[in-house]
RNA sequence: GCGGGUGUAGCUCAGUUGGUUAGAGCGCGGGUUUGUGGUACCUGAGGUCGCCGGUUCGAAGCCGGUCACUCGCCCCA
């Protein structure tokens, strides 16, 4: 059995499981085709330039938790650690640069080598879409609001906070970085171990520590919103004013901060406390260069993605494999005569199965065990009168039809 | 990668201060029912007590290691 388990943090998924993900992904994708973004789908592997260049070397997602390997051609490739990268690489390899905007949603597996818990997993899934080319604030407004009723739509908007920062534009950001480290720097002495690492490879990171001796000193931090300059300043001020048009609640997280470097202005997480310390179950913000560190022309860009897991752990729903119609022959020899019947259903669009083995009452129990509402007998009676039994499993009533009788009476059930 | 908790039947879990053949409920198989289920009753199968090592006359229970899950940290969806 131990050669037999999957990969830690890897899981199978059960028919049970599945159709919680499926919930998920469909509402996912119905309400973005609603709004124009259409579907896309991209490879699960990719150079590992196509993350290392735009994720940079903060990151631990390109540090320590990627999955590199190298193909028969030595091409150094990685599974992909998130989506946004390998949509902003398709997007420009498919010369789209000329016809802005570009409305995206995708879903699929993403690999981070982590430590896995409940709602984290190596191999899970992200749903996200990407709107590319539109630089208003009006586009983050939309991407926010999409990402809104999408967890409306799944029934859990009571349990979900939504915070919302601004990360400034890269000027902005730079003094600000700046102002950080010569605040912190005064403190590092009590700074926690973690923090200290932090205040030279990532200094905003330290905003959003959980350590308590972090926590007092991040308390008199200065702001980023002291220093955004004009432009940063008004367009944070409309997206806000957007969302309050649209009845979004939000609170404004100044410590709200990203690990990617690509991202700029716009910052924003849907959070529950339902899921302990993986709280997060939709985030994004707007990536304004993204595109230019994978090579390619300025193109701004903004949106969001959600862990499917994570949000599938939180709706209510449950499977129920439920059949119309089971087969069962009085021997073995009438199955033969079962399997053009089994045909006739499926292609009428019931949902059949022939029970193939065991007595009588072994046959019973097994259709009550799936769940069938009716049951079709065929034995030397039948055969002889060449009609078929026909059981409603519910109320037990039987009687002898013929095939196409009994279509009708399930079709029009 | 760091720290805490857990691991006994397919599932949920009992198992006393270490003591002979390791238990329950549910589920599964067979039967009461040779063409009829859901209920009921009878009955049976199923465990290397996660794995490896140690202590002991004797380990499911103690010790060490390891693997997996889980909680927190790091990080993130």
């Amino acid at each position: 059995m131990e050669n037999l388990r999957t990969v830690r943090g890897v899981h199978d998924l059960l028919p049970d499981e599945l159709y919680k993900h499926q919930i998920v992904i469909k509402s996912g994708l119905e309400i973005s085709n609603k709004y124009n973004y259409s579907q896309i789908e991209i490879p699960i592997f990719e150079f590992s330039e196509v993350f290392t260049k735009p994720l940079g070397n903060s990151s631990d997602i390109v540090t320590k938790e990627n999955y590199v390997f190298r193909d028969r051609s030595e091409d150094e490739l990685m599974l992909r650690p998130e989506g946004t990268s390998g949509v902003v690489r398709a997007f420009l390899n498919a010369g789209l640069v000329q016809d802005v905007p570009q409305r995206f949603s995708y879903y699929g597996p993403m690999f981070r080598y982590e430590r896995p818990q409940k709602g984290r997993l190596r191999q899970f899934k992200q749903l996200g879409i990407e709107c590319l080319g539109l630089s208003s604030a009006m586009a983050d407004i939309e991407v926010i609001s999409l990402g809104q009723e999408f967890l409306d739509q799944l029934n859990i908007l009571d349990k979900i906070n939504l915070k919302i920062n601004t990360l400034g534009d890269f000027d902005s950001r730079k003094i600000y970085r700046d102002a950080l480290i010569s605040y912190f720097s005064d403190y590092k002495s009590k700074l926690s171990e973690d923090s200290i690492k932090r205040l030279s490879i990532n200094p905003l990171r330290i905003l959003d520590s959980k350590s308590d001796e972090d926590l007092k000193i991040v308390e008199n931090a200065p702001s980023i919103l002291e220093f955004l300059n004009f432009d940063s300043k008004t367009r944070f001020e409309n997206i806000c004013k957007g969302l309050d048009h649209l009845n979004i609640k939000y609170t404004i997280d100044k410590n709200l901060v990203r690990g990617l470097d690509y991202y700029c202005h716009t910052a924003f997480e849907f959070t529950t406390n339902e899921l302990g310390s993986q709280g997060t179950v939709l985030a994004g913000g707007r990536y304004d260069g993204l595109s230019k560190m994978l090579g390619g022309p300025d193109v701004p860009g903004v949106g969001w993605a959600a862990g499917v897991e994570r949000l599938a752990l939180m709706i209510e729903s449950k499977f129920i494999n439920k059949i119309e119609v089971v087969l069962m022959g009085q021997s073995e020899s009438f199955n033969y005569l079962l399997l053009p019947i089994l045909k006739k259903l499926t292609q009428n669009g019931i949902k059949s199965e022939i029970i193939y083995t065991g007595n009588m009452s072994k046959k019973f129990k097994r259709a009550n065990k799936l769940k069938a509402s009716y049951a079709i007998i065929l034995g030397e009676e039948e055969v002889g009168k060449k009609v078929l039994k026909f059981k409603d499993l519910t109320s037990g009533k039987e009687e002898l039809l013929k095939l196409s009788e009994v279509l009708l009476k399930v079709t029009n059930d």
